[in-house]
DNA sequence: TCTGGGGTCCTAGGACCC
DNA sequence: TCTGGGGTCCTAGGACCC
């Protein structure tokens, strides 16, 4: 099996780049919610030593200095434009698993040229979107990982490259530390550090499968016999239903008092219901949670969650909503700074498969027909057009700041970029 | 002043049963 | 004084990913 691994170059700063010409080879970053942390940065803001996940306010100053254009994460342009650039795939190889919002894995078994192949699809993409891509090509999802990453180091690959061959492999292999293969962070590349593993080769080479059983559970095996070319992660074509959906957030201010966190508890209910519906799923557990402020040294820390469990399962905003309220209830402590507030719905299952409970009032057919209407408006009318009254009426001190947005170019007419 | 959000997978260990 | 062993199910939490 042939597997390329296509992935999207500082994705966020690219989109952004896209519509706004003037951020073509200037540095630029892309902020989390709230603007909390640097998310996504070209190579001019990664030389600048701004590192994924840097608080804003501490680089602030440094990106002030070097007139990095910085931006607030826009993600209906983000999601948008990936599905542009998936589509394309599509064109190059009907087998292609989309793994993440920037990345997909596509088969290229059978392809007798894969680089040249792979080289035409990155013209091809980076023509028709805009959008600069790395590829990875290599006979495991392991390997084209490592396969892309050498690609974005080396400017000298132009960005593809092809880990074939035995000796070719184990040279890359060789030059790769054990903590920048996929699935090995901190924890794993600690204990492999124990056995005296240092690269990926030295990994690759072990041979005690049962010892990496022990240190690096199942996952570590996987990884390992992927190294040595045993794929162990298929492609997955078709993408399965989420086992839980979540909805977090945190607060731009200090919150104190229930009303407010209700409110966010009532809207954070609502999108998980929302989420649950589109994949046609219906929830049994609902888990709400509220913590302090981890950051804020020398304060009161508190962080508590519960889960409550529906006699029948549903999907069903307000249902989910008052079962939600019941779990807030339960955990709100008064004279604490919260700082974020979530709602997750857990043991999903398909809403056709679940089975009528014996004490179940009568029917659902009439709540599902208002969920249905509600959904239906919308998305016509735009989020949040028709939504529960718990979730309040008016912008409160929970919702999230985002100063530096740019304009939805492509999911609102009136954003339409404009050609002089 | 200001530190993201949404997922999955896996294991350890407690509770419970016979 | 001396207090089994094996199985299942569930939950909490760690680790990792983008």
């Amino acid at each position: 099996m042939t597997i390329a691994l296509v992935d999207c170059n500082a994705f966020f700063c690219s989109c952004e780049r896209v519509f706004e010409p003037k951020l073509r080879g200037v540095p630029v970053v892309v902020l989390s919610n709230n603007d909390g942390c640097a998310i996504a940065r070209t190579t001019e803001a990664k030389a600048l030593g701004i590192g994924m996940g840097d608080p804003y306010f501490k680089f602030r100053a440094l990106a002030e200095k070097h007139n990095v254009a910085v931006y607030s994460s826009n993600f209906s342009l983000y999601t948008d434009m990936s599905r542009r650039v998936m589509k394309l795939l599509r064109q190059f190889s009907p087998r292609v698993e989309v793994y993440s919002v920037d990345e997909a894995f596509i088969d290229l078994s059978g392809i007798p040229n894969p680089l040249e192949y792979a080289r035409l699809i990155k013209r091809e993409v980076e023509k028709q979107t805009k959008i600069a891509i790395s590829i990875g090509v290599a006979k495991t999802k392991v390997l084209s990982k490592i396969a892309c990453r050498v690609g974005k180091k080396d400017p000298a690959t132009g960005g593809v490259v092809c880990l074939l061959e035995p000796d070719v492999v184990d040279l890359a292999l060789k030059k790769v530390p054990v903590d920048k293969i996929w699935g090995i962070a901190r924890g794993r590349s600690l204990k492999l550090k124990l056995l005296g593993l240092k690269t990926a080769y030295d990994f690759k080479q072990y041979k005690n499968e049962k010892k990496i059983q022990k240190e690096l559970t199942k996952i570590g095996r996987g990884i390992h016999g992927e190294l040595n070319g045993i794929i162990n992660f298929p492609l997955v074509l078709s993408p399965e239903k989420k086992k839980e959906v979540m909805s977090s957030r945190s607060f731009p201010h200090p919150v104190y008092d229930l009303p407010t966190l209700r409110e966010s508890i009532a809207g954070h209910a609502s999108s998980v219901a929302e989420e649950l519906r589109s994949q046609h799923s219906v929830c049994t557990e609902v888990l709400v949670y509220i913590r302090s402020n981890p950051f804020k040294e020398g304060s009161v820390q508190y962080g508590r969650s519960v889960v409550k469990k529906f006699l029948t399962p549903t999907s069903n905003t307000f249902k989910i909503i008052k079962m939600a309220f019941e779990c807030l209830d339960e955990i709100y402590k008064p004279g604490i700074e919260y700082k974020k507030a979530g709602v997750r719905v857990m043991t999903l299952q398909d809403k056709t498969e679940h089975k009528l409970n014996l004490f179940e009032a009568s029917d659902t057919r009439l709540e599902d027909e208002l969920m249905k209407t509600m959904d239906k408006i919308n998305h016509r009318e735009g989020p949040r057009t028709l939504q529960s009254l718990a979730c309040g009426t008016k912008e409160f001190s929970w919702q999230m700041s985002r100063k530096r947005l740019s304009p939805r170019y492509t999911t609102s007419w009136n954003a339409l970029p404009k050609c002089y």
